[in-house]
DNA sequence: ATCCCGAGGG
DNA sequence: CCCTCTGGAT
């Protein structure tokens, strides 16, 4: 099977089941959907959920979260991985956009990536999901799921992940295709034990392929 | 012990 | 390229 043949059975077999996924952060705006994402960092989904209600209601836009301190906000992110940077991230998350954007979530990678905490990982997710923007962001999941399927070759970094992906994905499924790949990496691909009995794409997989060789 | 929608600094 | 940050779930 070419790569080209293995992506259409991918991207075919998740039209299928998966034609409606999306981000289980929990968001109502831009600003929200940022912090959520900033928080993802080696942290659960289901953590992040269980913290921003509480922050979203102490800091309901930038302006507010702009004037925090380091002392009213950690407790709400104590809970989380690294807490103290997220912290300070967040708060100098704010005032850089207060001071340079007006209030307003950027809509360039090349600019998100100025703001502390954000990288381009984080720049993907903002500007594909909020602004549709054909960019395809690399989470752990991403990365973990497209070397399985052999839907990249040696990708060694998510840049490199990501590069390899947006040369067979068409732009626009770019942006739903990034969450097929987390969210069957979250239930199916997972990391330590792969669910190869109850996953689809099985007939287009190189792991499971040397999988059932191996036996 | 390993993993979770990474980023920043050296 | 490397390292550090760093809590909770499995």
């Amino acid at each position: 099977m070419t790569k080209k043949e293995r992506f259409a059975f991918v991207l075919n077999y998740f039209e299928q089941h998966a034609p409606n996924a999306e981000t289980e952060l929990l968001y109502d705006n831009p600003y929200q959907l940022l912090v959520a994402v900033i928080l993802s960092a080696q942290c659960t989904d289901k953590r992040v959920n269980m913290t921003t209600p509480a922050i979203f209601k102490k800091y309901p836009d930038a302006e507010s979260l702009s004037h925090a301190t380091f002392d009213e906000l950690f407790p709400l992110i104590r809970s989380i991985s690294y807490p103290n940077n997220k912290t300070k991230h967040l708060i100098g998350m704010a005032q850089m956009l207060m001071e340079d954007y007006n209030g307003e979530i950027p809509d360039s990678v090349s600019e998100l990536v100025k703001l502390p905490g954000v990288g381009r990982k984080t720049a993907n997710v903002i500007t594909s999901v909020i602004h549709h923007q054909p960019n395809m962001a690399v989470d752990t999941h991403v990365f973990r799921v497209s070397a399985r399927i052999g839907l990249t070759t040696n990708a060694k970094t998510p840049l490199q992940t990501e590069l390899q992906l947006l040369k067979y994905i068409p732009e626009e499924k770019v942006h739903i295709a990034h969450h097929w790949l987390i969210l069957h990496g979250r239930y199916v691909c997972i990391a330590r034990s792969p669910k190869c009995g109850e996953c689809g794409i099985r007939p287009a997989c190189k792991y499971y392929k040397t999988l059932i060789k191996g036996q």
